[in-house]
DNA sequence: GCCAACGTTGGC
DNA sequence: GCCAACGTTGGC
């Protein structure tokens, strides 16, 4: 292995798919699909890679948070979702033969100890330049820089 | 290529 | 439910 192993952050909503969903799935592993940005399905196709950690992230939820922790299991391959014409997420562009969407397969690893809410992220230093944090952040994957992994991690260990 | 209109996201 | 911020679309 000559890469460094990465780090991102997904968001789903609470009542979507939740962090409960995720871990009650056999073997906790699902395709994070759906996906119809271009900035972030670079992020699925090129740049997730087996073995990056994500945090998940609950958007629409009651605090927003930071709740558990899953693994790239499987790296990027065409969203199966845009072919289907009766899925919500169709997109009659995207063609098997040149797909426009892509997925990759995620593991729920861990919960955190406790939620980690967004005002408490926004109250932390060290993650003013977090992506999640930035004004008007609407990206659903996003990357985390090592040092902003750790920050979260031990606020979450802290208790 | 510009930009107004529109649809969506997501915190509050 | 509101609305600011953003991305996309499409007329010109």
């Amino acid at each position: 292995m000559t890469s460094e192993r990465r780090y991102w952050l997904v968001k789903s909503e609470l009542s979507s798919f939740s962090w409960d969903d995720f871990w009650a799935l056999p073997k906790r592993v699902t395709h994070w699909d759906g996906v119809r940005n271009y900035q972030a399905r670079n992020m699925l196709r090129d740049e997730m890679k087996k073995g990056d950690l994500v945090f998940f992230y609950h958007s629409s939820a009651e605090p927003t948070a930071i709740v558990g922790i899953a693994e790239v299991v499987r790296e990027g391959y065409p969203d199966a979702t845009a072919f289907d014409s009766r899925d919500s997420h169709f997109d009659s562009k995207s063609k098997p033969d040149k797909p426009s969407w892509f997925v990759v397969d995620l593991k729920a690893r861990k919960p955190l100890r406790r939620p980690i809410a967004l005002a408490e992220l926004r109250q932390t230093r060290g993650l003013e330049k977090m992506t999640l944090l930035q004004k008007g952040s609407r990206l659903s994957v996003q990357p985390v820089s090592p040092g902003e992994w750790e920050t979260i991690c031990e606020l979450a260990e802290k208790g």
